[in-house]
DNA sequence: GAGCACTGC
């Protein structure tokens, strides 16, 4: 394939053409293995594959979990339109006209990157759908019907006027996240909008740009006519016309909080809910409590029933019926007691290659050595072509295999490719994924668990699977978070094989023995048992859920943790003493932040502290990873030292970001450049930008910030420094740390011994009192993100607290 | 003188 084929990542599968010619190559090779799954519970049931099939196995999903936002090239017209714009929002700032520039205040000088729907080919659009999308469509209908969900609509859409929620168990490739929206929005019930929620921005936006082009229609803003939109932060693609509408899962919390009835949508359609973020356990509360106030005679506010869709991959039917079945609480009223509402269930088969797996006989500790003789055992006895996928904890373990597979590689024949991918790894190289890569060489992708659900990796055949991954756990009675390796679930381990039948039956490897298979948990333990809650409290408070403490949980934190964060909360002074949620708690539940950096945010704005600006600046670069670039070499860190002089602080981390901030968006002429001079993240500043905008303009929303405030640019004076750290310091109280005799630091709450990060500007100094951002255990523990504080700043906090 | 799985508003 050509280097520019593969550059066109997903649009290949989008062209049915390109889809005929490529999977027709692909049926020869996979037809004659087709046969059912070996395993359980595993999605292998497929046992026929007729030509259409084959055809479309892979397309839906590809869409559904696609790769790293590749720019789609180009079909469209104004797809391709669309897409320069919202490069331009990404590129630097090199490429956005100069003249533009200049006009700008540095506040405003990322404009456009949050979308206003406007409609520049409104004219042109309005009179018609042009032909090319209508002939796109019916070229996408037969494909459509061979999805195994084609033959459940009318039983989807019959059990949807019967009863108000519907619990669907689709497995991978069943087209259940493109197809279902497009059941339910013919239907007479569906007067007004279909909302899709998705755990990932990226998943949100193919998804919406598949469905357009499957009902012919045009995309978000495009045109006042566009069906189909999505909404993800720092980018709303919805107009007026828009009935079909993706959005991620936080997207849709937001809503909930400003129109709690959710009076613009006629269903909402929960997809992914297996994964069982936060978010989704929120959402699925609030739609239960709502659909239950709607069943018992609606509110002022809304009349019309509120259809429910909860999608998951997983056979966990029977816990999601039973949450959705319960009423509330025996105690409760009579009439309560007599509602049985009715779930709807619907189970379709998904589309996947069988996966032969082999686990080791005798557990291993070295899972590095165990992969590489796989590896090569692999790449010895099997033929190309199939990419060999292994998952592993982290960067470390990555790169030392990524260096033994390359130099063992070198010595024999030089056919066989490591290449390294996790989060971290900048985006260029990342795509290196996708590249095609020599004639008849084998790529080996050594992964963490982004391999799992993120990015879906094209041409695996074989994977090998280490049966661990790093998870981060919130420890209540230390109130810190740590990062430990542990063993995966019975059911991540299942996800990871069946990466290696996407394409083609394949093979999966267990660095486990099948009794380790066997011991492991059957799910992964949902995220809100493991983590800080006092940015769920917050929310279910800023929705009117008064009684968090029986809140429906589909699993219930325990009482402990919920009780820390009530506490916590009330700390920050987000709720009042009696409990309610009170205006500074409202304020806050507002902002995309965590409860700490909210509270920041508003005493910032007291009139006694006047520092918002600066504030809003810095808790922007606290809202992203790694601002300044992490160097390896001895030479390479003496000099990022000498360039960043300049922007250092003595006073601390918390004014060296903001130094940082205000330089950046000082800068006029090229800002990768003055990145690259300075050893910062060029990528990691563009978000703070977006992010800085987005605050300052909900801060002007909530009076917090008057539209002419001027925009500081200079460096702080010490009285405004003061302010600025105080204002920290309300937020961050739990976080402070008093110098001791000895030269160590120990924390005012809960006397915990810390020591500053070295990668902290304070890092080696010795000052009586210290704030600090995060609190980790690697092997110690460490206050990363630190600024010199005064010990009586800090007891007056204390004080005020207590 | 250390090291960091992954999302998201």
């Amino acid at each position: 394939m050509s280097k520019q084929k593969q550059s066109e990542g997903q649009t290949s599968v989008n062209n049915p053409a390109d889809a005929t010619l490529k999977s027709g190559k692909k049926r020869k090779r996979a037809a004659p293995k087709l046969e059912a799954g070996p395993l359980k519970g595993f999605a292998g049931k497929v046992t026929k594959f007729n030509e259409d099939d084959s055809i479309v196995a892979a397309p839906a999903e590809i869409h559904k979990e696609p790769v790293i936002d590749i720019a789609v090239t180009g079909y469209h017209s104004h797809e391709a339109e669309e897409r320069s714009k919202r490069s331009q929002d990404q590129t630097s700032a090199k490429s956005v006209p100069k003249l533009r520039h200049r006009k700008t205040r540095p506040a405003d000088t990322n404009a456009g990157v949050i979308k206003q729907p406007d409609y520049p080919r409104a004219n042109k659009s309005r009179e018609a759908v042009p032909p090319h999308l209508l002939k796109k469509r019916d070229a996408l209908l037969p494909i459509r019907k061979s999805l195994p969900i084609w033959p459940q609509a009318d039983t989807i859409k019959s059990s949807l006027k019967k009863n108000n929620i519907l619990v669907l168990t689709g497995e991978t490739g069943s087209g259940k996240s493109t197809q279902v929206p497009q059941f339910l929005a013919s239907e007479p019930w569906c007067t007004k909008c279909i909302a899709i929620t998705q755990p990932r921005r990226v998943a949100a936006i193919s998804l919406a740009r598949r469905v357009a082009e499957e009902m012919g229609t045009f995309m978000g803003g495009q045109s006042p006519a566009a069906k189909v939109g999505y909404s993800v932060r720092f980018d709303n693609a919805t107009g007026p016309g828009t009935k079909i509408k993706f959005l991620t899962e936080g997207m849709l919390l937001q809503e909930m909080l400003r129109d709690p009835v959710m009076s613009q949508y006629s269903a909402i359609v929960v997809d992914e809910v297996h994964e069982r973020s936060v978010n989704v356990d929120l959402i699925l509360g609030f739609l239960k409590n709502l659909v239950e106030q709607m069943e018992n005679g609606g509110s002022s506010k809304r009349k019309d029933p509120l259809k429910v869709v909860v999608m998951s991959a997983t056979a966990d039917v029977e816990s999601l019926v039973k949450f959705f079945e319960d009423s509330r609480a025996p105690s409760s009223s009579a009439l309560n007691a007599q509602i049985e509402r009715r779930i709807s269930t619907c189970f379709v088969e998904g589309r996947q290659y069988p996966v032969k797996t082999t686990y080791l006989p005798e557990p291993t500790q070295d899972w590095v050595e165990s992969a590489l003789k796989i590896i090569f055992q692999l790449h010895y006895k099997e033929p190309l072509p199939g990419d060999v996928l292994v998952f592993l904890t982290g960067q470390d373990a990555i790169e030392g295999l990524e260096k033994l597979v390359n130099d063992y590689a070198e010595g024999m024949d030089k056919d066989l490719l490591a290449l390294p991918l996790f989060a971290a790894l900048p985006q260029h190289a990342q795509q290196r994924i996708f590249q095609s890569t020599p004639f008849r060489t084998r790529k080996v992708i050594l992964a963490t668990n982004i391999a799992e659900t993120s990015v879906t990796v094209p041409g695996v055949r074989y994977v090998i699977d280490c049966g661990k991954s790093k998870i981060k756990q919130f420890r209540n009675r230390l109130g810190l978070e740590s990062l430990l390796v542990k063993p995966i679930s019975r059911s991540a381990a299942i996800q990871r094989q069946g990466r290696a039948g996407r394409e083609a039956a394949g093979q999966c490897y267990r660095l486990y023995t099948e009794e380790g298979f066997k011991t492991m948990d059957e799910r992964t333990t949902p995220e809100i048992l493991r983590c800080d809650l006092s940015q769920a409290l917050l929310t279910m408070k800023a929705r009117g859920v008064h009684d968090v403490l029986n809140f429906p949980f589909l699993d219930r934190p325990p009482r402990e943790a919920l009780e820390k964060a009530l506490l916590q909360l009330l700390h920050l002074q987000a709720l009042s003493d009696d409990g309610s949620i009170s205006d500074v708690g409202l304020k806050i539940a507002k902002f995309p932040l965590t409860p700490t950096l909210g509270r920041v945010l508003v005493e910032a704005a007291k009139p006694e502290r006047d520092c918002l600006l600066d504030v809003i600046d810095i808790i922007s670069a606290l809202s992203v990873e790694n601002v300044f670039l992490n160097l390896v070499t001895e030479e390479r860190k003496e000099e990022a030292e000498e360039a960043r002089r300049e922007i250092y602080r003595r006073e601390g981390d918390h004014l060296t970001l903001l130094v940082t901030v205000q330089r950046y968006a000082e800068e006029q002429t090229d800002r990768k450049v003055w990145c690259e001079k300075h050893f910062v993240s060029h990528r990691a500043m563009q978000n703070v930008m977006n992010i800085r905008k987005q605050l300052q303009q909900q801060c002007t929303q909530l009076k917090l910030l008057s539209p002419d405030d001027d925009q500081s640019s200079s460096a702080p004076s010490e009285a405004r420094s003061q302010a600025i750290l105080q204002s920290v310091l309300r937020g961050f109280i739990s976080n402070t740390a008093r110098l001791m005799p000895d030269g160590s630091y120990k924390t005012l709450i809960g006397n915990q011994i810390v020591a500053i990060h070295p990668s902290s500007v304070l890092f080696g100094r010795k000052v009586e009192a210290i704030v600090f951002n995060e609190f980790v255990f690697t092997g110690k523990a460490w206050a990363r993100g630190v600024s010199a504080v005064q010990l009586d700043w800090v007891s007056e906090v204390v004080e005020s607290v207590m």
